[in-house]
DNA sequence: TTGAAAGCGTTACCAA
DNA sequence: TTGGTAACGCTTTCAA
């Protein structure tokens, strides 16, 4: 190979400039006269190592500081310690905060995240062939959306998977997801409470679980309630441009009490559109509801009352699925489905309380 | 080791319902009767190999599902084809969408993206000991604040490390931002062609290089231009509730035509505060600006003035570095300066284009 | 162009 | 508890 100079002799031959490369275990090892072996240990928890043994070597490790090298350690234990993380879009505002709190929470337990933002538009599978090459440890998949379940098992190649807010039957896919229905049911009997008896749905991407689910559950609660469905828009996305759309639609029947839009984002689209176009008032004309409870929803001006997803829960129990023993989850993919709450706020006429 | 096994005997000895281990570059080789390196070369663009050899193994290769292990690829190459992106805050709408497309970026010339999110609180060199261990090629840091110019030199240790809207003097490290100054300029401007003469500044985090820049930008603007600098309100952080705190201090004093904030999520805070609280029109009696162009800033009820950071050039630039000479962004740290953009909108009374 | 073999820096097995 | 050493799966040098 080439670099390989004499044993006290660092730098490159040439003149490149490039920082000093890292002292190896085997060096430090030499240096002070104990086996490589012996540094392997100190730096492995549980290892068997005498306790003074293993504090000199760190101490000294400390000094010249060594570190040992990740990638060495990947290859000898075929282990990562990565996570592969597989994202579709990053613009809806609920996916920021929930891939922060993600990698956060595996960095804690020393675990990396490793990003993979697919686009619907090009070849995914080489996309995602990379997600095979680097061996992470499993894969979280964030995307709602463009994934089959067929392309995701050929990408994960027998690796752990875990889909958040997205539930595919019939694979080996676990899924950690809020319950979708019992919000959307929850929302309706707001809207009931409110004394709203015509409602309208908003859809998002219609193909997609979350919104299936927020919208069967709606519409099956609003029948128990003996509600009117006075319009559903089928099928758009989830954007705020949509929302605005759908809800000028929506107005100009002007037979609607309220409207469930499927995400919060919508919901804001709407309200705006509502306000400012329709010239409906928001919530005295028509009451609007969303979901997910994005920090936007908060906002004065918007005071959307919405069902907000259980995000840290969430994240715990994948993390907790990720750091127990993965092997399980691949024997058994388990659906995990997780309780939200309803919050309650001006834009179905609730007097929030003070937050 | 452990993992030993007949050649032809792929599954563990355990009972281990784990996916089969994945093929390696010798067992493909052994198939087809040629050496570990011929495979090794197929898959090498460059290398010296027949054509028909390659294509004989490509081929092979790809009906057994074979692909090189990236891990012991690292290892033998001492180059991971890893970038590490340090971020801190993604609430802020104007990260994501950079983070989005500078991953997608790399990714198309086949390098990926480690996220380290990096929080205030905790010990940094402990959560930044990943990025040295990991052996990651070059680092990208996207945080505005938090990390000192010799944390990070430290956590960089000799990789090249650029650094995005964050500019650190008398150190090794390369920056490429957007033109602060210029925008606050046009800002100034534009708020004096719009008839404003007394107007206010809104600090964002106040130590940051982007609010000084800014600040400093438009200070000495406005004094050039003989405009009065009627309130300026300093060190809060970049979010929607300090930019409606700011705006209510400003409207209390009932001397001010025109307020620049430090960046969009602050002035539409500051919108919606004005309107909503001070029973300012927005701009019939007071113009807005912000900084950044978020997608909300083109939002119909918003509507803002502000100056768009050329992201795109941002993320090429940066991509461009690192795909380059990355020992010459060692050798010698460039900064790099982008123009932005003035996007005149409704909020400082401007008729919109057709956007 | 091809194959053999020496690393890359760890971990884990085996004796001592 | 320790040290020696064989993997881990590649890349690259060196001869052929």
């Amino acid at each position: 190979m080439r670099k390989q100079g004499s044993p006290s002799l660092q730098r490159e031959p040439s003149g490149e400039a490039f920082g000093r490369k890292p002292i190896t275990a085997r060096e430090l090892a030499r240096m002070l006269g104990v086996s490589q072996s012996a540094v392997s240990r100190a730096f492995t928890p549980g290892a068997s190592i005498a306790a003074d043994l293993r504090e000199r070597i760190l101490k000294y490790a400390a000094e010249v500081d060594y570190q040992p090298n990740a990638i060495a350690s990947m290859l000898s234990k075929s282990r990562t310690n990565i996570i592969g993380i597989v994202v579709s879009d990053m613009q809806n505002p609920f996916y920021p905060g929930l891939i922060e709190k993600l990698s956060r929470s595996l960095q804690r337990i020393g675990l990396q995240s490793l990003l993979f933002n697919i686009t619907k538009g090009s070849n995914l599978e080489e996309q995602l062939s990379a997600l095979r090459r680097y061996n992470v440890d499993a894969v979280i998949v964030i995307s709602a959306t463009i994934l089959s379940g067929s392309t995701l098992s050929w990408a994960t190649e027998g690796r752990p998977a875990i889909l958040i807010n997205r539930v595919i039957e019939d694979t080996n896919l676990s899924c950690v997801a809020c319950n979708n229905v019992e919000g959307a049911r929850a929302i309706a009997d707001h809207f009931h409470r409110q004394g709203a008896r015509r409602v309208a749905y908003v859809a998002g991407l219609s193909h997609t679980t979350t919104n299936r689910e927020r919208q069967s559950g709606f519409v099956t609660r609003i029948a128990e309630l003996g509600m009117t469905l006075s319009a559903q828009i089928e099928g758009r996305e989830y954007s705020y441009y949509a929302g605005r759309k759908a809800a000028l639609e929506i107005a100009a029947g002007k037979n609607t009490d309220a409207i469930f839009f499927a995400n919060d984002i919508l919901a804001i689209g709407g309200i705006d559109a509502l306000r400012e176009e329709a010239g409906c008032r928001v919530p005295d004309d028509i009451l609007v509801a969303g979901f997910d409870d994005i920090p936007m929803a908060g906002w004065p001006h918007y005071n959307l009352t919405t069902f907000r997803q259980p995000v840290d829960e969430i994240v715990r129990v994948v993390v907790e699925m990720i750091e127990g023993d993965t092997s399980a989850l691949l024997r058994a993919a388990t659906t995990i489905r997780l309780s939200g709450e309803l919050i309650e706020r001006r834009s179905t006429g609730a007097e929030p309380d003070a937050e």
